[in-house]
DNA sequence: CGTCATGCTACGATAATTGTAGCAACGGAA
DNA sequence: TTCCGTTGCTACAATTATCGTAGCATGACG
Protein backbone atom coordinates (compact mmCIF):
# COMPACT_ATOMS: atom_id res chain seq x y z
CA UNK A 1 0.00 0.00 0.00
CA UNK A 2 1.64 2.91 -1.47
CA UNK A 3 1.13 5.94 1.22
CA UNK A 4 4.00 7.52 0.89
CA UNK A 5 4.20 11.59 -1.01
CA UNK A 6 6.11 10.54 -4.06
CA UNK A 7 5.53 9.27 -7.91
CA UNK A 8 2.92 6.47 -8.01
CA UNK A 9 1.09 4.78 -11.14
CA UNK A 10 -2.24 5.24 -10.21
CA UNK A 11 -4.19 7.50 -12.76
CA UNK A 12 -6.54 9.77 -10.63
CA UNK A 13 -9.26 8.49 -10.44
CA UNK A 14 -12.05 10.03 -13.29
CA UNK A 15 -9.51 11.51 -14.71
CA UNK A 16 -8.28 9.13 -17.85
CA UNK A 17 -8.76 12.35 -19.85
CA UNK A 18 -5.25 14.11 -18.21
CA UNK A 19 -7.51 17.24 -18.02
CA UNK A 20 -5.88 18.79 -14.57
CA UNK A 21 -9.27 19.78 -13.13
CA UNK A 22 -10.65 16.90 -13.68
CA UNK A 23 -7.81 15.35 -11.40
CA UNK A 24 -8.77 17.52 -9.02
CA UNK A 25 -12.45 17.32 -8.73
CA UNK A 26 -11.18 13.99 -8.06
CA UNK A 27 -8.94 14.09 -5.61
CA UNK A 28 -11.03 16.83 -4.15
CA UNK A 29 -14.33 14.33 -4.02
CA UNK A 30 -12.18 11.42 -1.91
CA UNK A 31 -13.67 11.61 1.75
CA UNK A 32 -12.66 13.95 4.10
CA UNK A 33 -10.73 15.88 1.21
CA UNK A 34 -12.66 19.06 1.54
CA UNK A 35 -12.80 18.68 5.47
CA UNK A 36 -9.09 18.16 5.82
CA UNK A 37 -8.96 21.24 3.69
CA UNK A 38 -11.16 23.56 5.76
CA UNK A 39 -9.71 22.32 8.98
CA UNK A 40 -6.54 23.21 8.15
CA UNK A 41 -7.62 26.81 6.79
CA UNK A 42 -6.66 28.87 9.90
CA UNK A 43 -3.65 26.72 11.31
CA UNK A 44 -1.97 23.86 11.30
CA UNK A 45 -2.67 20.47 13.18
CA UNK A 46 -1.40 17.48 14.53
CA UNK A 47 -2.69 14.59 13.33
CA UNK A 48 -4.25 13.54 16.34
CA UNK A 49 -5.60 17.31 16.58
CA UNK A 50 -6.94 16.86 12.88
CA UNK A 51 -9.01 13.54 13.46
CA UNK A 52 -10.63 15.29 16.90
CA UNK A 53 -11.20 18.04 14.27
CA UNK A 54 -12.52 15.57 11.61
CA UNK A 55 -15.32 14.03 14.27
CA UNK A 56 -12.96 11.20 15.11
CA UNK A 57 -12.96 9.65 11.80
CA UNK A 58 -10.43 6.82 10.99
CA UNK A 59 -7.39 7.28 11.07
CA UNK A 60 -6.65 5.05 8.42
CA UNK A 61 -8.78 6.84 6.05
CA UNK A 62 -7.06 10.14 6.99
CA UNK A 63 -3.58 9.05 6.93
CA UNK A 64 -4.67 8.26 3.35
CA UNK A 65 -6.18 11.35 2.44
CA UNK A 66 -2.93 13.35 3.64
CA UNK A 67 -0.65 11.23 1.80
CA UNK A 68 -2.81 12.20 -1.07
CA UNK A 69 -3.07 16.08 -0.22
CA UNK A 70 0.54 15.98 0.37
CA UNK A 71 1.39 14.39 -2.77
CA UNK A 72 -0.15 16.57 -4.50
CA UNK A 73 1.37 19.18 -2.67
CA UNK A 74 -1.44 21.14 -0.92
CA UNK A 75 -0.48 19.53 2.25
CA UNK A 76 3.04 19.32 4.04
CA UNK A 77 3.80 17.92 7.49
CA UNK A 78 6.12 20.46 9.28
CA UNK A 79 9.42 19.41 10.75
CA UNK A 80 8.11 20.22 14.27
CA UNK A 81 5.32 17.83 13.73
CA UNK A 82 1.51 19.21 12.60
CA UNK A 83 0.05 19.35 9.65
CA UNK A 84 -0.91 22.66 7.50
CA UNK A 85 -0.98 23.87 4.30
CA UNK A 86 1.07 24.87 1.45
CA UNK A 87 0.63 27.91 -0.39
CA UNK A 88 -0.92 25.76 -3.07
CA UNK A 89 -3.24 24.68 -0.53
CA UNK A 90 -4.13 27.89 0.98
CA UNK A 91 -5.19 29.46 -2.53
CA UNK A 92 -6.97 26.36 -3.05
CA UNK A 93 -8.70 26.85 0.74
CA UNK A 94 -9.29 30.32 -0.07
CA UNK A 95 -11.32 29.03 -3.33
CA UNK A 96 -14.05 27.07 -0.62
CA UNK A 97 -14.57 30.10 1.90
CA UNK A 98 -17.79 31.03 -0.22
CA UNK A 99 -18.71 27.90 0.55
CA UNK A 100 -19.34 28.70 4.33
CA UNK A 101 -21.87 31.53 3.55
CA UNK A 102 -23.36 29.68 0.62
CA UNK A 103 -23.91 26.91 3.05
CA UNK A 104 -25.87 28.77 5.59
CA UNK A 105 -27.99 29.88 2.69
CA UNK A 106 -28.71 26.64 2.07
CA UNK A 107 -28.88 24.79 5.29
CA UNK A 108 -32.11 22.91 4.24
CA UNK B 1 -32.16 1.78 -0.56
CA UNK B 2 -33.64 4.72 -0.12
CA UNK B 3 -33.26 6.97 -3.31
CA UNK B 4 -35.82 9.22 -4.27
CA UNK B 5 -35.30 12.85 -3.48
CA UNK B 6 -37.24 13.60 0.12
CA UNK B 7 -36.65 13.88 3.40
CA UNK B 8 -34.28 10.60 5.00
CA UNK B 9 -33.32 9.71 8.46
CA UNK B 10 -29.28 10.04 7.47
CA UNK B 11 -27.69 12.64 8.82
CA UNK B 12 -25.50 13.48 6.60
CA UNK B 13 -22.21 11.53 6.63
CA UNK B 14 -19.17 13.44 9.09
CA UNK B 15 -21.48 16.22 9.92
CA UNK B 16 -23.22 14.94 13.03
CA UNK B 17 -22.16 18.19 14.31
CA UNK B 18 -24.87 20.27 12.42
CA UNK B 19 -23.11 22.93 11.00
CA UNK B 20 -24.36 23.44 7.05
CA UNK B 21 -20.68 23.80 6.45
CA UNK B 22 -20.09 20.13 7.04
CA UNK B 23 -23.38 18.54 5.53
CA UNK B 24 -22.50 20.52 2.89
CA UNK B 25 -18.20 19.52 2.35
CA UNK B 26 -19.56 15.87 2.79
CA UNK B 27 -22.01 15.93 0.36
CA UNK B 28 -19.09 17.22 -1.84
CA UNK B 29 -17.08 14.77 -0.83
CA UNK B 30 -19.08 11.92 -2.24
CA UNK B 31 -17.61 10.61 -5.66
CA UNK B 32 -18.59 12.08 -8.70
CA UNK B 33 -20.38 14.98 -6.72
CA UNK B 34 -18.09 17.84 -7.61
CA UNK B 35 -17.60 16.16 -11.19
CA UNK B 36 -21.51 16.37 -11.64
CA UNK B 37 -21.81 19.76 -11.06
CA UNK B 38 -18.81 20.46 -13.33
CA UNK B 39 -20.85 18.79 -15.85
CA UNK B 40 -23.70 20.42 -15.27
CA UNK B 41 -22.19 23.87 -15.31
CA UNK B 42 -23.04 25.33 -18.96
CA UNK B 43 -26.06 23.07 -20.03
CA UNK B 44 -28.12 20.42 -18.38
CA UNK B 45 -27.58 17.08 -20.02
CA UNK B 46 -29.23 13.58 -20.12
CA UNK B 47 -28.39 10.92 -17.74
CA UNK B 48 -26.63 9.13 -20.91
CA UNK B 49 -24.98 12.18 -21.49
CA UNK B 50 -24.27 12.90 -18.16
CA UNK B 51 -22.63 9.31 -18.63
CA UNK B 52 -20.38 10.10 -21.41
CA UNK B 53 -19.39 13.07 -19.74
CA UNK B 54 -18.42 11.49 -16.12
CA UNK B 55 -16.07 9.09 -18.32
CA UNK B 56 -18.70 6.38 -18.60
CA UNK B 57 -19.24 6.01 -14.76
CA UNK B 58 -21.51 3.77 -13.29
CA UNK B 59 -24.92 4.50 -13.71
CA UNK B 60 -25.66 3.10 -9.97
CA UNK B 61 -23.57 5.66 -8.41
CA UNK B 62 -24.52 8.45 -10.69
CA UNK B 63 -27.91 7.75 -10.16
CA UNK B 64 -27.17 7.99 -6.28
CA UNK B 65 -25.19 11.32 -6.58
CA UNK B 66 -28.06 12.58 -8.85
CA UNK B 67 -30.25 11.63 -5.81
CA UNK B 68 -28.36 13.06 -3.39
CA UNK B 69 -27.35 16.72 -5.10
CA UNK B 70 -31.56 16.44 -6.19
CA UNK B 71 -32.66 16.44 -2.55
CA UNK B 72 -29.88 19.03 -1.30
CA UNK B 73 -31.43 21.12 -4.41
CA UNK B 74 -28.56 21.64 -6.48
CA UNK B 75 -29.95 19.45 -9.07
CA UNK B 76 -33.11 18.63 -10.70
CA UNK B 77 -34.57 16.67 -13.58
CA UNK B 78 -36.26 18.74 -15.93
CA UNK B 79 -39.91 18.23 -16.99
CA UNK B 80 -38.76 17.17 -20.80
CA UNK B 81 -36.09 15.02 -19.14
CA UNK B 82 -32.22 15.91 -18.84
CA UNK B 83 -30.72 17.29 -15.37
CA UNK B 84 -29.96 20.38 -14.99
CA UNK B 85 -28.72 22.76 -12.02
CA UNK B 86 -30.88 24.92 -9.57
CA UNK B 87 -30.51 28.17 -9.27
CA UNK B 88 -28.44 27.27 -6.01
CA UNK B 89 -26.95 24.60 -7.55
CA UNK B 90 -25.61 27.11 -10.31
CA UNK B 91 -24.20 29.83 -7.29
CA UNK B 92 -22.53 27.09 -6.08
CA UNK B 93 -20.88 25.95 -9.50
CA UNK B 94 -19.30 29.39 -10.00
CA UNK B 95 -18.08 28.71 -6.48
CA UNK B 96 -15.25 25.99 -8.59
CA UNK B 97 -15.12 28.14 -11.41
CA UNK B 98 -11.35 29.39 -9.96
CA UNK B 99 -10.56 25.90 -9.60
CA UNK B 100 -10.31 25.24 -13.55
CA UNK B 101 -7.47 27.91 -13.21
CA UNK B 102 -6.01 27.12 -10.25
CA UNK B 103 -6.12 22.94 -11.98
CA UNK B 104 -4.28 24.33 -14.92
CA UNK B 105 -1.64 26.05 -12.45
CA UNK B 106 -1.24 23.48 -10.17
CA UNK B 107 -1.33 20.62 -12.90
CA UNK B 108 2.02 18.68 -11.39
C1' DC C 1 13.72 4.74 33.80
C1' DG C 2 8.38 5.97 33.04
C1' DT C 3 5.11 8.95 30.72
C1' DC C 4 3.08 11.29 27.31
C1' DA C 5 2.36 12.83 22.49
C1' DT C 6 3.73 12.49 17.83
C1' DG C 7 3.03 10.23 12.92
C1' DC C 8 1.62 6.10 11.29
C1' DT C 9 0.05 1.12 10.54
C1' DA C 10 -2.69 -3.70 11.01
C1' DC C 11 -6.72 -5.83 10.43
C1' DG C 12 -11.52 -7.51 10.44
C1' DA C 13 -16.10 -5.55 9.61
C1' DT C 14 -19.04 -2.60 7.08
C1' DA C 15 -20.38 0.50 3.63
C1' DA C 16 -19.65 2.62 -0.95
C1' DT C 17 -18.48 2.09 -5.77
C1' DT C 18 -17.84 -0.51 -9.97
C1' DG C 19 -19.27 -2.92 -14.21
C1' DT C 20 -22.59 -5.24 -16.82
C1' DA C 21 -26.97 -6.08 -17.91
C1' DG C 22 -31.48 -5.00 -18.22
C1' DC C 23 -36.32 -2.99 -17.18
C1' DA C 24 -40.68 0.11 -18.09
C1' DA C 25 -42.26 4.23 -20.24
C1' DC C 26 -42.43 7.47 -23.82
C1' DG C 27 -41.99 9.32 -28.71
C1' DG C 28 -41.41 9.11 -33.57
C1' DA C 29 -41.56 7.00 -37.67
C1' DA C 30 -43.34 3.10 -40.85
C1' DT D 1 -50.55 -1.15 -34.74
C1' DT D 2 -45.44 -2.55 -34.50
C1' DC D 3 -40.69 -1.47 -34.50
C1' DC D 4 -36.97 1.32 -33.01
C1' DG D 5 -34.45 4.36 -30.18
C1' DT D 6 -34.10 7.17 -26.16
C1' DT D 7 -35.29 8.44 -21.66
C1' DG D 8 -34.63 7.69 -16.31
C1' DC D 9 -33.67 4.13 -13.47
C1' DT D 10 -32.67 -0.56 -11.20
C1' DA D 11 -30.51 -5.57 -10.04
C1' DC D 12 -26.80 -7.99 -9.01
C1' DA D 13 -22.27 -9.74 -7.82
C1' DA D 14 -17.48 -8.26 -7.51
C1' DT D 15 -14.29 -5.09 -6.14
C1' DT D 16 -12.66 -0.93 -3.28
C1' DA D 17 -12.94 2.35 0.06
C1' DT D 18 -13.87 3.41 4.53
C1' DC D 19 -14.72 2.48 9.43
C1' DG D 20 -13.41 1.35 14.19
C1' DT D 21 -10.31 -0.38 17.34
C1' DA D 22 -6.06 -1.39 18.62
C1' DG D 23 -1.38 -0.88 18.58
C1' DC D 24 3.70 0.20 17.06
C1' DA D 25 8.08 3.08 16.86
C1' DT D 26 10.02 7.36 17.79
C1' DG D 27 11.05 11.40 20.32
C1' DA D 28 10.66 14.86 24.19
C1' DC D 29 10.25 15.66 28.94
C1' DG D 30 10.69 14.48 33.62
Amino acid sequence: MAKQAGSNTRSVRGSRTGRPIMALLDLLGRRWALRILWELRDAPLTSRALRTACDEASPTVLQARLDDLREAGFVELGEGGGYGLTAPGRELCETFMPLHRLAERWKK
